[in-house]
DNA sequence: TAGGCCATCTGGTCCT
DNA sequence: AGGACCAGATGGCCTA
């Protein structure tokens, strides 16, 4: 049994049975963006019935179909002279398989006929891929109506975060903001890069010259990341938008997002119940605590082309680290100063150590209850 | 104008 | 036969 990217993300973020007890410990509600692209979808099709009951719409359709279609009808032509010619000419080879049935003008419509219903299956089929990449998008941090992750990046920070939980949840430490920014951005373009900093009330710029002067910093015994340059300007979003933060141009602030604070230090963020919010704080969820160490692999040029990586887990060279409190985080950050002492599990009835496997079981018993 | 992103159509493949 | 899935092609839109 295989699951499809489609399959994957429609069960995840569709299918309610799947995750009912986590919305409702989370207190998600996806219907609002669903209802959005649903009445868009609907809109959409709207126009399009309309534009078809017109005669105006599938004007490619009709001609592709018909040219296909007479093309069919020659080959018949063209079947039916072999079938005549074959006994002919028999050094000509047999064509093989089923031969082609005359198109008649039948078939032709149940053709047509045939091919709109496989077009609109298959539009349905993307608008639901599209739904569920909504709702991730409302999930992972950095959340903008007006300025939506692409569908590539919303995977990439998708991926990023589950892989930052992972970590939190394994080594029962916050990570400092830096590194969990780091963390998060692990990938991704420089704009997204710039948002995802944004977002955490990051100066970008600072954010990205700071790392690289105290890149040294992450190199130590236990070092978790290496950065380079960022050669990267933004290109989609301003400088401005990227830098002034998450209320810029109509961004708003992720759950995810203001609540690093409410998360790693047991504050409690004012906007975390504002109703300006679009999309809920997911829950963090470990499945196993055995991501993939894929990500050392060679990246595909051409999935990832145009994108600079500056940023590797060294730690991540195929052997986790055994002492249950190794850090993959790096030292304390720009926010946390030396508040190691003071580390706090960023939930406090789940110790999540890498010598005690059951906890993520117990982890997932309880949002699944 | 080039490049990125996206929606849609289309034909092929696999499965039921 | 029909549906699901996939990947290639194409054209539109937007931004730098």
């Amino acid at each position: 049994m295989y699951f499809s990217a489609t399959v994957m993300l429609t069960r995840l973020f569709n299918e309610t049975s799947l995750l009912p007890d986590m919305q409702k410990f989370a207190g998600w509600v996806d219907d609002s963006g669903s209802e959005d692209s649903k009445n868009k979808v609907e809109e959409q099709e709207r126009s399009r019935l309309g534009d078809e009951e017109l005669g105006e719409g599938y004007v490619k359709d009709d001609s592709s179909l018909a040219q296909s279609d007479i093309a069919g009808e020659e080959d018949d032509e063209d079947v039916d002279e072999d079938d005549c010619g074959d006994e002919e000419d028999e050094d000509r080879p047999k064509k093989r398989g089923p031969k082609k049935r005359k198109m008649t003008p039948a078939r032709l419509e149940r053709s047509k006929v045939r091919r709109n219903k496989a077009n609109a299956r298959e539009r349905t089929r993307m608008h639901d891929l599209n739904s569920a990449l909504d709702n991730l998008r409302k999930v992972v941090p950095c959340y903008s109506k007006t300025q939506k992750l692409s569908k590539i990046e919303t995977l990439r920070l998708a991926k990023n975060y589950i892989w930052a939980l992972s970590e939190i949840l394994r080594n029962g430490k916050r990570p400092d903001v830096v590194s969990y920014v780091q963390t998060l951005c692990k990938g991704l373009s420089q704009p997204t890069t710039n948002l995802v900093a944004g977002c955490l009330q990051l100066n970008s710029r600072n954010f990205l010259t700071e790392q690289c002067q105290e890149g040294a910093r992450f190199h130590g015994p236990n070092p978790s990341f290496s950065l380079h340059a960022y050669p990267y300007q933004c290109s989609r979003l301003s400088s401005t938008q990227c830098q002034s933060g998450s209320n810029a141009h109509g961004l708003r602030n992720h759950p995810f997002c203001t609540t690093y604070d409410a998360v790693f230090t047991g504050g409690a963020s004012p906007e975390y119940n504002s109703p300006d919010y679009e999309a809920h704080h997911s829950p963090p969820v470990c499945v196993n605590g055995n991501f993939s160490l894929r990500q050392q692999e060679p990246l595909s040029p051409d999935t990832e082309r145009g994108y600079h990586y500056s940023m590797h887990y060294n730690s991540l060279h195929g052997s986790r680290p055994s002492a249950p409190h190794t850090l993959a985080y790096g030292p304390s950050g720009a926010r946390s100063g030396s508040t190691h002492s003071e580390n706090v599990p960023p939930f406090h009835d789940v110790h999540v150590h890498h010598d005690r496997v059951p906890a993520y079981e117990e982890l997932n018993t309880f949002f699944h209850n």
